[in-house]
DNA sequence: CTAATTGCAAATTGTTTGCATATTC
DNA sequence: GAATATGCAAACAATTTGCAATTAG
């Protein structure tokens, strides 16, 4: 679908010494499919082209990875959620399902009060907008 | 310290027909007094003062007072921290230790695209500024 | 008095680790 | 061929639950 990112991931953890494995890159195209998932929802995903992975490795390749910056971790929730590291951006949380929507950075826009960075330095800004999803709010009817 | 604060809790815990215990007091003083602390941390804290308390009942205080819309818990790390619930603000995280600050609302302006509020309905805006907190940045000499 | 809360021990859940085997470079 | 990754079983840490005793309203 987007082979520029599977490139990318490619090359940099052969950058930094890692080794390309099928698991890897296997895990990095479910990144890319699915959106936001936990580990479990990664392993299941999975389990049906690959049945003899483990769930041990799902976990230490999410974090190989994390440490390769390739991925990113959220622990917005009880669980762990991942996605591919690119540019940063903003996420739209539903305060009902828990569901997390990406939102690229240009759609809102961010200004700490200057004084904010003389207390602590270059800072970068991420914005979680929560409110209800559009399934959630035809579920509830609830208008807030 | 906030009498303010003791008042509204306790009214608000009884308007659901909750129960005023020792125990609920005794915690939410704590959350006034320690900055965005962990469970563990709280019950730290109290054992000089309330040494029969139990970790149970510091985990199912906090999550009672969370249904009863009284603290708010935060998912950011890999364990749970908690506040008072009050006035929505945002927060400052320090990228190296992790630690929490409370940053007031006017001191950041965000201003989501029109276009977001069409597709998620009404919507609370929650910024993260992620840099190094003051003594981060002295023990590492980092400017980023 | 009686329904909600406390607190102990035990259970659960999410995640990590030790180590033998398999695999990439 | 040597170092890294995989995957099983077992360990762990944070949080939750069952239930008897206690307590607020």
């Amino acid at each position: 679908m987007s082979p520029g990112i599977i490139d990318t991931v490619i090359t940099r953890i052969k950058e930094r010494g890692g080794r390309v494995t099928v698991q890897r890159l296997a895990i990095i195209n479910v990144l890319m499919r699915l959106d936001h998932p936990t580990a479990e929802e990664i392993y299941q995903f999975m389990q049906a082209d690959f049945p003899t992975l483990s769930f041990t490795t799902v976990y230490n390749t999410l974090k190989s990875l994390k440490e390769l910056g390739v991925v990113h971790e959220y622990h917005q929730d009880e669980r762990s959620r991942f996605e591919i590291s690119e540019i940063p951006h903003h996420h739209f949380q539903c305060l009902r399902c828990d569901k997390l929507t990406d939102i690229s950075p240009e759609k809102i826009s961010v200004t700490p009060d200057p004084e904010l960075e003389s207390e602590f330095g270059p800072v970068e800004a991420k914005v979680i907008l929560q409110g209800l999803c559009k399934d959630c709010r035809e579920e509830t009817g609830d208008k807030h």
